[in-house]
DNA sequence: CTAAACATACCAACTGGTTGGTATGTTTTA
DNA sequence: TAAAACATACCAACCAGTTGGTATGTTTAG
């Protein structure tokens, strides 16, 4: 056999080494766009460039790799947030305007850009994975956790009677992701926009500026 | 062979007339559940008591179901909402407070049951089936449009710059349903109810109540 | 320094079962 | 009797997962 005439594209094979990443990485896109179920394992590998046997080398499972894809969306996600210039910022409610207006920018994304994944995915398997619900769950917490701490740092110099920091956090989450559903039906960020608009206000509000 | 013998369970088979029904009711329960890539046809007539052939009569696809399912969903809470005695309240912020409260006990019923049709699917669908995001849109626009009447008569005796009745009845909605993604990832209603708190702060703040 | 022993990373082909959908009936109603 | 409302039987494509194997390391014994 002439070497090489077997492989369908041998330019397209991923490096040795890469095969974990690019299925996270393929799975990140393709888990956006049409959702988790609908994704199948060779469409997964299709667009990693990389075989079934390499998927379940190291994966055991679909859901396995959803779990990982949901973990290493926490670490992403968490690790741009906490790298950012605004945390330096001595006010922490100038912390926490810096932080809509990040979340603002990244609405000029394209739509399945600035979707969330634990969001989107917990949507569709809360009640039949377990361990993908927690994963989700995990990055949800991990989001408002980062939050939190600006607006319990807020809340020390400004208390607000029946206002926790916990609960406040959990609604900055609950506007980004009840921003991006909106957004979905309507095909454009305009939605999720007003919703980091009203909570701005919320905020202005509640804290007296 | 026996009479009945080659069929399941001829008791469990739907009345004639009622399958259309049967299976949208069905497909609200099954969809609600595991999603809506995740329920087979199969599912769905299992579960409606009712065969392919019953199926592919009524929808001419899968698609043409999710269709039918949240058009039927924009039609049942629609009616739920405008039907509710709490409409007939002369003052519209008590209008307002009286519809989160009739939210709030929502809540109390098991998850998958307060979890919303229209909102769930067009997180999967976005994106692969303009038919049903258009029709989770129009639900969505449905549902927000009923607490704009009450918002824009409020809004008439006591304006708010910056605030139309168009993004603040969005917002309701933004509430609802982040509060179910993360009632979703928690495991309980809790995050919903909260949600609402914020919501009804939110309105005492702008409204001066 | 080197070769045997082992581990990791991957691949092509295959399997049993499931998928949405169809073609062709039969039964009921108007 | 015609057509609407189903049921039955079936299909090709696709599904997640398995198999036996190979290429490329890394570790260790002599």
């Amino acid at each position: 056999m002439t070497p090489g005439s077997s492989e369908p594209s041998p330019s397209k094979r991923a490096p040795r080494g890469e095969a974990r990443a690019r299925l996270i990485a393929a799975a990140r896109d393709l888990v956006r766009r049409k959702g988790f179920a609908a994704t199948s394992v060779d469409d997964l590998c299709a667009a990693a460039g990389v075989t079934k046997g390499a998927f379940f080398h190291h994966f055991a499972s679909k859901d396995a790799l959803g779990v990982a894809l949901i973990e290493d969306w926490t670490e992403t996600t968490g690790a741009m947030f906490a790298a950012h210039p605004y945390n330096t910022s001595p006010d922490p409610f100038d912390r926490l305007l810096a932080y809509i207006d990040l979340r603002r920018a990244l609405l000029s994304m394209p739509l399945p850009e600035f979707t969330c994944v634990a969001g989107t995915t917990v949507q569709e398997v809360y009640a039949t994975s377990d361990p993908m619900r927690q994963a989700a769950r995990a990055s949800l917490v991990s989001g408002a956790d980062h939050v939190r701490a600006h607006i319990a740092a807020l809340l020390a110099v400004h208390p607000v009677p029946g206002v926790t920091a916990e609960s406040l956090s959990r609604q900055f989450q609950i506007a980004v992701q009840g921003g991006i559903i909106l957004a979905k039906a309507e095909g454009n960020a305009t939605p999720a926009a007003e919703a980091l608009d009203h909570l701005e206000r919320y905020l202005r509000l509640l804290f007296g500026r």
